[in-house]
RNA sequence: GGCGUGGUUCCCGAGCGGCCAAAGGGAGCAGACUGUAAAUCUGCCGGAGUAUUCCUUCGAAGGUUCGAAUCCUUCCCGCGCCA
């Protein structure tokens, strides 16, 4: 079954729709990151306010606590959390890379050591699914395993089978109705291999397919010549996702390259130490010469964070320790991602993506504001 | 007036003869953060130099000592208790 409907392209940049039951999401898509059934320091309320099309869930977690019974039981991820939207849950494929201290991986699956409580578990293509399936995500990812860069091509190359065999595993695991499963290539930089494996899990066929183990250690040059290169090569009926990517240029590369679909912590995770997101770039707000500014984050935004609060009451806020600081900026900063896609699918239905990237980076890299 | 106790680098505050440019906080500065173990972490934080180094500094002035933020004398200022 079909998912997704391409509407419009600009160059290698694509538009398009991904039906899922929950709604329909609107593509190229930012996705805000709630590991733990939350975006982090924001309401529901909130990201339904930004418009935000669907957000993420992580498998790993969720499974630790509160366990994926349990969610099951209260009616599933979207009623429990009341969020009525999509929802795409990580498969912790991830996590088996970020706390890789804590795990030993097998043909099975990964073999894990809380990093709550230090109790073992076993997270295998099987078990991920069944976590999945219990939350209801409307997309669920394969569990993969995501080696860290730089690795030699050998080490790549094995990672990638594993990969690929734990990927027919999860698909023969039965889903519910609603729930597409989506498949992550690995490969590391190379495009030989990570062309066959994407053309190995297309004879799976998977609704959609995801580029993992990126921004993970490699430069940033290295991670745009590859997107360059290989994205192309993606199926033009399926979505493409691009996971865990990244800084607002990133993305914009992303989607110059033909990539759909993006999650990131940054805008979330920079907020809480402080970073808003300005048209000129970053900025920290702790500093002091804002101390007395009344200017609000960013002077050219449109939230309501922007409408009201200055950067002089959130710096105060953010260095008195109070949580609202981190809840503002939060806000603002995903309003800049998701306003950032959103008029990236404008100008690519007006065939202009490259003026807007061309205007986003000369604005964003500015050194003169800074 | 008496007795006691204290004045330390932007602020608070350790140090009480050499290992002290002086612990630790705070503030400040710089940086990091990419499928969230992160409202977190790293570096700098008297001046000059890449650096072994040099210069200035621990209320003030003198003194003891090879050597003092640390000991002594006097003075200035703060705080507490008693009259």
């Amino acid at each position: 079954m079909e998912i997704f409907n391409l509407q419009a392209q600009s160059k290698q940049a694509r538009a398009g729709e991904i039906q899922t039951a929950h709604g329909v999401i609107q593509t190229p898509i930012f996705m805000p990151v709630g590991t733990r059934a939350t975006v982090k320091s924001l309401w529901q309320e909130d990201l339904e306010e930004l418009d935000a099309d669907i957000i993420l869930g992580n498998t790993y977690h969720l499974y630790l606590r509160p366990g994926h019974e349990l969610i099951e039981k209260m009616g599933g991820l979207h009623k429990w959390m009341t969020w009525d939207r999509p929802i795409l849950t990580d498969s912790g494929g991830f996590q088996v890379f970020s706390l890789s201290d804590l795990n030993k991986v097998t043909e099975e699956g990964v073999k894990f050591q809380s990093h709550i409580d230090g109790s073992y578990h076993m997270l295998s293509p099987e078990k991920s699914m069944e976590i999945q399936k219990a939350l209801g995500s409307d997309i669920v990812m394969i569990f993969d395993e995501c080696p860290k860069l730089p690795a030699t091509k050998e080490t790549l190359r094995e990672s990638m089978e594993l990969t690929l065999r734990w990927a027919k595993r999860c698909k023969d695991y039965g889903l519910q109705p609603h729930q597409n499963l989506f498949s992550i290539i690995q490969g590391g930089l190379h495009v030989d291999l990570r062309t066959e494996c994407m053309e190995r899990l297309i004879e799976l066929d998977f609704p959609g397919y995801a580029l993992g183990g990126l921004s993970v250690g490699e430069k940033n040059e290295e991670m745009v010549s590859f997107l360059n290169s290989f994205t192309p090569k993606m199926p033009q009926d399926k979505p493409r996702y691009l996971m865990g990517v990244g800084k607002p240029i990133d993305v914009l590369n992303g989607i110059r390259a033909g990539i759909d679909m993006f999650d990131c912590v940054l805008p979330t995770r920079n907020a809480r130490n402080g970073q808003f997101l300005t048209k000129n770039g970053p900025l920290n707000v702790k500093k002091q010469r804002f101390i007395a500014d009344g200017l609000p984050p960013d002077p050219s935004c449109s939230c309501k964070v922007c409408k009201r609060y200055s950067r002089s009451y959130i710096r105060h806020l953010y260095n008195v320790g109070e949580y609202l600081a981190g809840q503002l900026i939060s806000f603002h900063n995903l309003h800049f991602y998701l306003n950032m896609v959103r008029e990236a699918r404008a100008a690519i239905f007006e065939d202009k993506f490259d003026e807007y990237y061309k205007e986003f980076y000369k604005n964003y890299t500015n050194e003169m504001w800074k």
